[in-house]
DNA sequence: CCGCTCATGTAACTGGTTACATGATTTA
DNA sequence: TAAATCATGTAACCAGTTACATGAGCGG
């Protein structure tokens, strides 16, 4: 079972009985955009787990078009419980892919004062995010979903060291004032 | 340009003149697993680059096997330049797909116990990944390339504020002793 | 009855993946 | 000289994407 395959089973667990266009919606209004949670990729997907043996799908067809509400098999369950249970995947705790640390590899590309403008709409930017993510864990808090809450508290922690970092990046970058002209690759501070 | 092709393109500009291979290797030694890095994958999209103006090859062919190592084109500097000028993209900022995160929210579907050894196995991979990153970061300092230094660092921050988090879920969990059977939904503590 | 949301799907495409094939160079 | 590494590529495949098409139910 692929990954998106094994979160859209849980979310299933979580909401069953639950259609493809609920799960689908989940991911769509994810703060995360790694997966679109377009219905290219979720009703192929939940119709895999289905015939498969992991979701039934309780019909309630009206009219002349088909509308299923799926819940777990045992065997669903089981594979979810199988994916949460040790050991996990090597690259379930390697670093995980970031635009914004992906960019300070190049930085030394920009004049010291083109990086520090790089810096503060990053900054600005993870200021904002981290709004929408605290909303997100009230959010959750307050319809009782703990689990949900603890699990996207976990973005507010990496959020808050993202702006960490940049302000140490800030705070190092502060002696290279103007001097516009000269691109050391290697000079900072 | 995709995010894979700017990659490639910073990776070149830090490193030119560059054989596709060199990046390739980048990729495939990044502790990151986000792209693989294969030859598949890097060739035509150096390929691509090079059609486009944004890298020119110098042919040093040996035998009758081509050898191609690539330099950026004023056209490319400009290109990695506006990457990393703002406004940076919105999913540049969102947060970013965590697997560990991901599993957490459908944790109630363990036992109290079974919750707590997947916490401390995410507690052990995830040290056990911060010695490999501080080594990188290590690395990159004694090459004396401190951009991908501090970059790499942004990691660091990342995995003590996931350690964290994950020590705070502990300490949250240490209310529900062995209590199996009841696998309520909504209590954690 | 119009527009919005819920709901289910398909088709074409794309940007990666793994696997394979091959040649040149270096090192034990 | 054998093995490892450097180096360049292709082919088949696959899991997603966007875009489109369509239908059902509901509120103003």
């Amino acid at each position: 079972l692929s990954d998106l395959e094994l979160v859209a089973l849980g979310i299933v667990w979580k909401r069953q009985p639950c259609t493809a266009y609920a799960v689908a919606r989940e991911f769509v209004t994810s703060p995360s955009s790694h997966w679109s949670g377009s219905a290219g990729a979720i009703y192929p997907a939940v119709k895999r787990l289905a015939s498969g043996g992991y979701l039934r799908s309780t019909e309630a067809s009206r009219g002349r078009r088909a509308r299923r509400a799926y819940s777990l098999t045992p065997k669903g369950a089981r594979a979810v419980r199988r994916w949460l249970t040790p050991p996990l995947p090597p690259e379930a705790t390697r670093i995980t892919y970031d635009p914004i640390r992906t960019r300070v590899y190049f930085l030394a590309i920009l004049t010291p004062a083109e990086r520090r403008a790089f810096l503060d709409e990053a900054d600005t930017q993870t200021r904002s995010q981290l709004e929408v993510i605290e909303a997100e864990v009230n959010r959750y808090r307050h319809a009782g979903d703990e689990f949900s809450a603890l699990a996207m508290s976990e973005a507010l922690y990496a959020l808050r060291a993202r702006l960490d970092w940049i302000r140490d990046l800030l705070f190092r970058s502060e002696g290279d004032a103007d001097r516009h002209g000269e691109r050391d690759k290697d000079r900072l501070h």
